[in-house]
DNA sequence: GTGAGTGCAAACCATTTGCACTCGT
DNA sequence: ACGAGTGCAAATGGTTTGCACTCAC
């Protein structure tokens, strides 16, 4: 997905395509690997797109669907694109990264659903692994 | 577990079975549900038992691995004992709870592994379902 | 008796809110 | 030109830290 495609999604939304959201999707999109607000706003420096716009920003995508907010078990949030659904592992001792995509949750889901009695539908899934890498394993 | 064999657990570990600390285990015990340090706190007000030291009783335990941060999309964090691997259905509208316990992880672990160049083991999971509960669906 | 554990007050830091200004439409 | 979007400053709220006191060992 690249800007102009960007700018479509944002105006079919109901929303205004302005520079700092395209900035704001162009970075993420650069990143590939989830992003903290701060690091989004340093990378977005020469821009001078306050911190505060990111974060209302980031809500604004989160609600709209095209952000997703991940849970690295770090004090701070983190941020990436739904583009593709993936999940992570992540090195508990230096923060390493690594993305898988084959969660297979689909049968899994389906099974819970049926055993549950209180629950019709689920939307979402949260799932990290939190491991060591082979690197920090070594030390 | 009861009360005496939370003052074993600590002791074995090298820490001391304080008042405060067996009151959270067994309140912790008795929830059956992740819980925030607010609720923690407000349950043990006959103890008198600030919330600083819930904080960081919650930390020495999470760091002895026998109670786990559970993350439900709320602003604040929960906590549960970990005497038994589970997951949780968490409804985004309402809030309410269920419990899972069959998430069949490890082969998926281990086929992750077996693909990963980066990843020497995984200790941890989170996995957390969100979706919309029977009573909410109807709304 | 000694140091781990606790309470209280204050600090910290990620995130949110208020409000006036700007710019996309 | 109208209101959504932004920047700046200030507030908020969950969590952590400093320090003197207490109690489990």
């Amino acid at each position: 997905m690249h800007d102009i495609a960007f700018k479509t999604v944002l105006r079919t939304a109901g929303f205004r395509a302005t520079p700092a959201r395209l900035t704001l999707l162009a970075t993420l999109s650069r990143a590939r690997k989830p992003l903290s607000v701060q690091a989004l706003t340093k990378r977005l420096k020469g821009e001078h797109i306050d911190q505060v716009t990111v974060y209302r920003t980031l809500r604004v995508f989160a609600d709209m669907g095209i952000v997703r907010h991940v849970d690295l078990r770090h004090s701070h949030a983190h941020f990436e694109l739904t583009t593709d659904h993936h999940h992570h592992l992540v090195c508990t001792h230096c923060g390493a990264l690594e993305d898988f995509t084959a969660c297979h949750m689909d049968p899994l889901i389906s099974r819970i659903l049926k055993g549950s009695k209180r629950f019709a539908g689920v939307r979402q899934h949260s799932l990290e692994l939190f491991g060591i890498c082979k690197k920090c394993s070594k030390i």
